[in-house]
DNA sequence: GCCAGGATGTTA
DNA sequence: AACATCCTGGCG
């Protein structure tokens, strides 16, 4: 197991989305397995929000590889991404799921869930498991102690179409541990 | 299953 | 001013 550090999204963004899966993830005090995440190209990827927003391209550009992209959807939840910027192209991986490890009551008092299943289901649900919102936005959490990454043991990873596009849904480029019982949706 | 809720960036 | 959107919970 080894910590991965901004260098790790110096690389193609679906390489990116895959190795994630199995990682554990940490926000704060709160711990999680990555089950679940889909990567998105800067270029090409008519899904990606570099497709038609200047503001996207334009935090490419300002930020380094492994910084928080943290947008709100449907005027109703955050969604949180990471940063890649590599030899290979630039993009996002968006993380979709994970499987709560540590700090479940903060998790349950954000959600109020009543299963620790749907805890972090879903990029959504995710986010205010963690407590991730817009001020996280840009953030270098990878280097500022908000947050961290460490490789996990090795799962078998299925991928898939991405959730919720209207375009490009011909690219599986969501990537997924089908065993686990915490994903979005089903593979 | 369906659909409202709701904020943001953009003018597709 | 209007439109599209990387979603979720509640109700059927």
């Amino acid at each position: 197991m080894c910590l991965l550090g901004p260098e790790f999204f110096q690389d193609d963004p679906v390489d990116c989305a895959r190795s994630l899966i199995g990682c554990r993830f940490r926000w704060g005090a709160c711990v999680g397995r990555i089950v679940e995440t889909e990567a998105y190209h800067a270029i090409g990827d008519e899904a990606c929000h570099t497709w038609l927003r200047p503001s996207s391209r334009r935090f490419i550009e300002d930020h380094e590889a492994g910084d928080a992209y943290v947008y709100l959807n449907y005027g109703v939840h955050w969604l949180f991404n990471i940063l890649v910027k590599g030899r290979k192209g630039n993009g996002f991986v968006l993380v979709r799921a994970l499987e709560p490890e540590v700090g479940l009551d903060a998790m349950r008092q954000r959600r109020g869930d009543f299963s620790d299943r749907l805890l972090a289901a879903g990029p959504g649900r995710l986010t205010q498991a963690l407590g991730i919102s817009g001020e996280h936005h840009g953030s270098r959490f990878l280097e500022n102690g908000m947050g961290s990454l460490e490789t996990g043991e090795t799962v078998r990873i299925v991928s898939g179409p991405r959730i919720g596009i209207s375009r490009a849904t011909e690219l599986n480029w969501r990537f997924g541990d089908p065993r686990s019982s915490c994903l979005s949706k089903r593979f």
